[in-house]
RNA sequence: GGUCCCUUCGUCUAUCGGUUAGGACACAUGGUUUUCAUCCAUGAAAGAGGGGUUCGAUUCCCCUAGGGACCGCCA
């Protein structure tokens, strides 16, 4: 039995977006399901549009979410005059034949079929005609002679038996009039030529398998196994494409999401193993099979990231999470100084119980960053005569102490709440405004207690 | 317009003819928490419509409606 190898090939148009993630995620976990292979084919035939910066971007974007492919990777127009010697040698088998319409001519035929209200079909001019009076001004372009009668079956590992009728597929373009060869052509021989077993792409090629499959057969190559899954599609319901802003991983790196757990929603989304939602990586590969995809479109939803996001942040330990965070806030926010790694690190057991995301992590840990607290007009008013008089009788207190802990500061706070008649907001939002510059944040001892005595002291001294 | 595909709570989904149609997110309410969150409990929330087949349909078949993809010398 054949070793089974998928592959994901993007094209280089546009920045790859989290839908082509999916697909690449799909293949990678199918090979890696099955012990087989699985390769990244940046499909580039099409010169004039593709930009190396987005096969930089493809090639990050799965770097970053952890799909690793064989080699390095492959890249379509390194064999382009491979593919065009397979449209030779279909040339001359009679399989294919050189077509000689302008594109006016083809232009002029849509126009009419429109206006007839009729499906736009090339007519086959040139299938039988022979070459007896080539047209000499023009270049012709190379049509693959498809089948006009019968009618063919898909056996779609996702979709099940997909049934057309023969003649609905059109004697396409292989090879254009530059000589240059076409998508279907490139693609149907270099899966070919790199041994593909699974082709699992979205399910708007589900008609170029047809064409394709044509090819295989006319070569007399074995036919891969097809899966097409539904789109991702937007909260409009539309397909999610690179032309409309479609999100990038990027912008998810950007607002604080961590690659494991994105792959987790990506996973679910479209997919399902009983009613398991959280998959580590190793379960991701054990679980996942094509039987498991549904069959209709999915709508994207940020809330169900945030909440994976979530329990990957609480479940994850913490020197990983630290190493994240660090990543993170010299990517996207400030870098933390060295001498305050530690602390922070230690912190962590507190700040990330408050956090959907990196984002809110470094938010709430801003104050053990920078030792320069912002406080705000409103939050100033906050802080009138009575809670500046709370705050130097606490400063006080706590210089006396040796041992700055939980248990010493309790009492403290406690003896203050009842000498003074007032209740906890009464102290604690002071505090918690001179030593944060906010009223909201993690529990007024964590805060305590991460800062240290010097720094609480300091902090406070500088009200009044 | 043609071809093909899809249709269970707002969202992602479970169910492979017999269930009080389950879970998760989001939402609502209550409790814990001396802020914001967390956490816990509870609640509301679905088989598009119509025909069949069957003792019995969410599940199988047909029709209708709605949605989507494709219809390039783009991939």
């Amino acid at each position: 039995m054949k070793i089974v190898a998928t592959r994901f090939a993007p094209s280089p148009t546009g920045p790859l977006h989290i839908g082509g993630v999916r697909t690449a995620l799909f293949n990678w976990l199918y090979s890696k399901n099955k012990g087989g292979k699985f390769y990244l084919r940046i499909e580039d035939t099409d010169k004039e549009r593709s930009k190396d910066e987005f096969k930089t971007q493809i090639i990050n974007s799965l770097k970053w979410i952890g799909i690793n492919y064989e080699d390095r990777e492959y890249i379509q127009s390194d064999k382009i005059d491979y593919h065009i010697n397979v449209a030779d040698e279909l040339l001359k088998k009679g399989l294919a034949y050189r077509c000689y319409c302008s594109s006016d001519e083809i232009e002029e035929q849509k126009k009419r079929a429109k206006q007839k209200k009729v499906p736009y079909i090339y007519n086959r001019k040139w299938r039988d005609k022979g070459e007896t009076d080539p047209p000499k001004e023009i270049d012709p372009v190379i049509r693959f002679k498809s089948k006009v009668e019968g009618k063919s079956i898909l056996k779609d590992l996702v979709q099940g038996n997909i049934e057309i009728e023969n003649n609905t597929i059109e004697d396409f373009v292989i090879l254009r009039a530059d000589g240059s060869p076409t998508y279907n052509l490139s693609a149907s021989v270099d899966d070919h030529l790199m041994g593909m077993t699974h082709i699992i792409r979205g399910d708007d090629h589900k008609i170029n398998t047809f064409k394709q499959i044509q090819i295989y057969e006319a070569m007399n190559w074995e036919v891969p196994s097809f899966a097409h899954i539904p789109l991702i599609h937007t909260i409009e319901g539309k397909k999610l494409s690179k032309r409309d802003n479609a999100s990038t991983l990027d912008d998810y790196s950007k607002i604080g999401i961590i690659p494991n757990a994105l792959r987790n929603y990506l996973l679910r989304l479209g997919w399902s193993y009983k009613d398991k939602e959280i998959f580590d990586l190793d379960e991701s590969i054990k679980y996942f099979n094509l039987e498991g995809i549904g069959k209709s479109p999915s709508k994207l939803d940020i809330n169900r990231i945030y909440s994976i996001n979530e329990h990957y942040i609480k479940n994850m330990d913490e020197n990983e999470l630290f190493k994240f965070l660090n990543t993170y806030c010299g990517t996207y926010k400030e870098k933390i100084p060295y001498q305050k790694k530690d602390k922070i690190k230690n912190s962590l057991h507190f700040l990330k119980n408050k956090a959907k995301t990196l984002e809110d992590i470094y938010n709430n840990s801003k104050f053990l960053i920078n030792d320069k607290i912002q406080i705000n007009d409103e939050d100033q008013k906050l802080l009138d005569e009575t809670a500046i008089k709370i705050i130097n009788l606490f400063t006080k207190e706590i210089n006396n102490l040796s041992n700055f802990s939980r248990e010493k500061l309790e009492p403290i706070i406690n003896d203050l709440i009842k000498n003074n008649n007032i209740n906890f907001k009464g102290i604690g939002q002071p505090i918690r405004i001179c030593l944060t510059g906010s009223k909201f944040g993690p529990g007024i001892y964590d805060i305590l207690c991460s800062l240290g005595k010097d720094e609480v002291s300091k902090r406070l001294s500088q009200i009044r």
